[in-house]
RNA sequence: GGGCGAAUAGCUCAGCUGGUCAGAGCACCUGCCUUACAAGCAGGGGGUCACAGGUUCGAGUCCUGUUUCGCCCA
């Protein structure tokens, strides 16, 4: 194995697979046998012969993230992966495929294609769990489920013939989202709305019984042939004494009644409507008011037929060129007006829909909608972001019944019989040899395939063994969460809701995390068809998994859009370069050390791994910092640390640390996963880096010195590691190998929780002080324009000896951050001249530059400072002088105000003074 | 037409229960190849928190209205 140290920058390439088989290998990825309560997520499955696109990449992530997370928080976790057929896309690819070849679906015959389908989905099935695996996804593969195996497609027929016998499947002629260039119906939300620029047809039916004509106006004038009726509203004044009154058809031999119906609006368009039955769903549910015939006037396609007369053979948009030039020139063509209005395009293949009458299958819903609607208001499921709650419930409070029925192949046939003889309906779990009515064999299976989300929204138990009473169902349903795009949040989420209440009474999971949708640039959708999306597998072979993942992760607000671009992973491209440069400082100076670190045999187990309860930090630092080495490494630390051991810096990066592993757990609690990662990425970056291994470096350089800084900064890497784990498998996993005192395996290692507050609260606050000096000298160095070969000399001037002292400890880090010659402390006495000058605190900084400063920029920088702080102190007196305020406002709140006020007056003291001495 | 959401620095967004809340990252400017890191370090500029009212001692933060944008549904 290469020696890492040897490299100059961190490159993922080799380490990531290896890990990964590492992991797969040793069976990392199946649940604790036993243990707390489960956690369990069943992987939205992606399309078998689809590939990983950005989406999958955030979703997965966010997934296995909390995987990992509660997996080494010590509950057993389950992540169980599997795939969908994807029916329409899948048949659409697999025709295409057999058009290039010159083929034809249809004469090839259903056999010979479904032979296709299978060989092209054993084909793709391989690429697309590949690329899972290549993201890090800890899924457990022994349990991987595929909608159409054998065990899903037992569910899938026992979920439907359990609903016909309850009753709630039935088959009937209706008006269908149709789409003439898939041939099958298709959901309601399969039907994508776009605004496309139309127009508005006035045209005029002559009465039938008489002269003159009222005028209908129309966005679809090709339908009129399918017209069986025009309608006015009852209650209309001016029209209603026209009902039972006819008028002819143009273009056509036929005579349709007027017939009185609430849809017509008077107020809108001519106040007339055409009543199309057969090809509007407004129009189906008058025409069933009203009793009126269907008049079909396309065929499947999207072909005018005969009761277009001799537009027959016509396609739909043909027709209508042709139905208005007809119209024109018989002079019914009344006026044209510019239209735009939103028309159902099929989401899959982009064709407009055309509602169609036919004979499909359809699920009652409003039955199965009640315990899921129940389930979310009372919150026994929590949605988040919580505003998905009211789109939730918008919906299944219009919910509609299903559509399930699809003029495919690829799919889950429909598990009915009919009989030729007696034409009884069979509907069977098996193949039925007879008809139970006649006795007949002539049985015919219906040709139609179910809906690809009927296999879905079985998706928490079908991959679990039901319908058996399988031990993974019972100890692993309701799963624990659902990670998802809200974009099928009715496609999936709620019927998943509805199966899961209808067939196991419970419900399917308990909460449901609403990812954002992966954007472009321009805040566009990332699609195939666009082209705007990158290959996450370039990406992952460019930057890294892990770099992906955690850009992701930290890009991603809870539940917003996201607003990608290759650039964006450069964040977490350079963050794993820290992290790794950071580590080949402390091996190097491990190397160096005479420290050799025992190894445990048995490494500690996953569980919770607690930093801060029952450990006496401000007390025995010392001895609670052995404890918690012995508790991570399960290895005693390698060298006895005296309390007086840990300096000032050691103590500051430890409640540092602490503090942080509280927040980080607070936000996985919360779900704020981006959080999460900022939470860990800014001690380990702002804190860890900037500050801590800068100041130990000389403590590092030194025999005598080194071991305390060096055991605190391999904790705190270790400890790092681990709190990135979740967003950053691989390269966690990889340095915490390298870590000397490390065994076994960081990913079912424990996980740092913080049960009590932060110790060290005075060490936090005498290096803060630090923090703060070294900043004001730092910028007086900068702002002085002073040549880093000139190194100056700083000076802290405080007003009595008992700060001096406090500050003569410190001076020598100050020294250190600032590159400063050397940095001393006065108490009182003249200003130094020329310098410039800040403050920090109560604290006067001096930096005495002979010859160096120009006074007008310092005057100018100082009266900056000055009045910024004046601005705020009028605002602050204003405040503390107004008697609501003092008397109203919580008591530490004007107690804080005044404390302010006080330190923020005598910080402008200092600056005022300062520019009067430089006014001489 | 109905519903939901958003509007804060040039860009993407944090800002939870009103009281140093005006922040982060990126971008930009300046200075540094300081023996872990130029995929880096240090410093800096930049915002009337969409608009108008209201509640309050006090409002990015709560309420109402307006405007603009986005999404969903019909």
């Amino acid at each position: 194995m290469n020696d890492i140290r040897q490299q100059a920058q961190y490159s993922p390439a080799g380490i990531e697979d290896r890990w990964y088989r590492h992991w797969e290998d040793h069976g990392l990825f199946a649940p604790a046998e036993t243990g707390d309560e489960p956690f369990v997520i069943t992987l939205p499955p992606p399309n078998v012969t689809g590939i990983l696109h950005m989406g999958h990449c955030l979703g997965n992530s966010i997934q296995d993230t909390l995987i990992r997370y509660y997996r080494m928080i010590g509950r057993p976790t389950l992540w169980v992966p599997g795939t969908d057929h994807a029916s329409i896309a899948t048949e659409q690819v697999v025709s295409r495929q057999m058009r290039e070849e010159g083929l034809d679906k249809r004469e090839a015959g259903r056999e010979a294609f479904l032979e296709r389908a299978w060989a092209w989905k054993e084909q793709t099935h391989g690429r697309i769990t590949a690329q899972l695996r290549r993201l890090g996804c800890s899924l457990d593969w022994p349990r991987e489920a595929f909608t159409m195996d054998e065990a899903r497609n037992r569910a899938v027929a026992r979920a439907f013939v359990d609903l016909y016998e309850k009753g709630l499947i039935y088959r009937d002629l209706y008006l269908v989202n149709w789409c003439p260039h898939c041939l099958t119906a298709i959901s309601d939300d399969e039907v994508e709305y776009r605004e496309l620029d139309g127009a508005m047809w006035h045209i005029h039916y002559p009465f039938a019984d008489g002269d003159g004509h009222l005028t209908v106006a129309t966005t679809r004038p090709e339908t009129m042939f399918g017209d069986t009726a025009v309608a006015v509203h009852p209650d209309d004044p001016e029209r209603k004494q026209l009902i039972g009154r006819m008028v002819s058809l143009p273009l056509t031999e036929r005579t349709i009644p007027i017939v009185g119906d609430p849809h017509a609006d008077p107020e809108k368009g001519t106040g007339y409507v055409k009543i199309t039955p057969a090809h509007d769903p407004n129009d189906f549910l008058v025409g069933q008011r009203h009793d009126l015939p269907q008049v079909t006037c396309m065929d499947p396609h999207g072909v005018m037929n005969d009761a277009a007369g001799d537009l027959a053979g016509l396609d739909r948009v043909a027709a209508r060129q042709e139905t208005i030039a007809r119209l024109e020139a018989a002079g019914l063509l009344a006026e044209v007006e510019k239209h735009t209005h939103q028309v159902g395009h099929h989401d899959r293949c982009g064709t407009i829909i055309e509602p169609y009458l036919s004979k499909q299958w359809f699920l009652r819903m409003d039955r199965l909608a009640e315990p899921a609607v129940a389930a979310v208001a009372d919150g026994t499921i929590r949605l988040l972001p919580e505003r998905w709650v009211g789109v939730y419930h918008n919906w299944m409070r219009n919910i509609r019944d299903w559509c399930i029925s699809r003029q495919l192949w690829w799919g889950h046939r429909i598990p009915v019989w009919y009989c030729r003889d007696c034409e009884a309906e069979v509907v069977a779990l098996e193949t039925p040899s007879a008809c139970p009515s006649c006795g007949s064999t002539g049985l015919a299976q219906d040709e139609d395939v179910l809906d690809t989300w009927f296999s879905s929204w079985l998706w928490t138990f079908s991959p679990l063994g039901w319908p058996e009473r399988t031990a993974d169902l019972e100890r692993f349903h309701p799963t624990s969460a659902l990670v998802t795009a809200a974009d099928i949040i009715f496609f999936w989420v709620a019927r998943m809701i509805m199966a899961s209440y209808e067939f196991l009474q419970e419900p399917p999971f308990t909460e449901v995390l609403f990812t954002g949708i992966v954007r472009d640039e321009q805040g566009r959708k990332m699609s195939k068809s666009l082209g705007n999306s990158p290959d996450p597998i370039d990406l992952i072979d460019d930057y890294g998994a892990d770099a992906l993942r955690c850009s992701l992760v930290m890009l991603t607000p809870t539940g917003q859009d996201i607003f990608f671009s290759e650039s964006s992973l450069e964040v977490g491209r350079n963050f794993c370069n820290k992290i790794f440069q950071a580590t080949k400082l402390i091996l190097g100076v491990w190397d160096e050390s005479e420290l050799a670190a025992e190894t445990a045999a048995t490494p500690p187990a996953v569980g919770k791994l607690e930093v801060a309860r029952d450990r006496d930090w401000d007390g025995a630092p010392a001895a609670a910092f052995a404890g918690l080495w012995q508790d991570t490494f399960g290895a005693p630390l390698p060298t006895g640390l005296a309390d007086e051991d840990l300096a000032l810096e050691d103590r500051w990066v430890l409640g540092r640390l602490i503090a942080t592993v509280g927040d980080v757990n607070d936000a996985y609690e919360k779900r704020r996963l981006n959080d999460a990662a900022y939470g860990a990425f800014n001690f380990f970056r702002h804190e860890f880096c900037d500050w801590y291994l800068e100041t130990i470096k000389p403590r590092l350089r030194d025999d005598d010195q080194r071991d305390a800084p060096l055991l605190v900064a391999v904790l705190s890497l270790a400890m790092s590691y681990k709190l990135l784990h979740p967003v950053m498998p691989f390269i966690t996993e990889e340095l915490w190998s390298w870590l000397p005192p490390s065994s076994g395996s960081i990913m079912v290692s424990p996980y740092p929780v913080a049960g009590a507050a932060a110790p060290f609260a005075a060490e936090q606050a005498s290096y803060a002080e630090v923090m703060e000096i070294t900043g004001v000298l730092r910028n007086l160095r900068s702002e002085l324009n002073v040549q880093p070969g000139k190194r100056g000399a700083g000076i802290l001037r405080v007003a009595d000896e008992a700060r001096a002292s406090v500050l003569g400890a410190v001076a020598g880090r100050i020294e250190l951050l600032t590159k400063l010659e050397s940095v001393t402390v006065a108490v009182g006495g003249e200003d130094p001249q020329p310098a410039g000058a800040g403050v920090a605190g109560d604290v006067e900084v001096f930096l005495p530059m002979a010859g160096l400063v120009d006074l007008d920029k310092e005057r100018g920088r100082l009266q900056k400072e000055l009045g910024k702080i004046e601005g705020w102190l009028k605002g602050c007196r204003a405040k503390l002088a107004n008697p609501k305020f003092v008397d109203n406002a919580p008591d530490d709140v004007v107690q804080k105000q005044r404390d302010l006020l006080a330190e923020n007056e005598d910080k402008a003291t200092k600056l005022r003074e300062r520019l009067d001495a430089l006014a001489d």
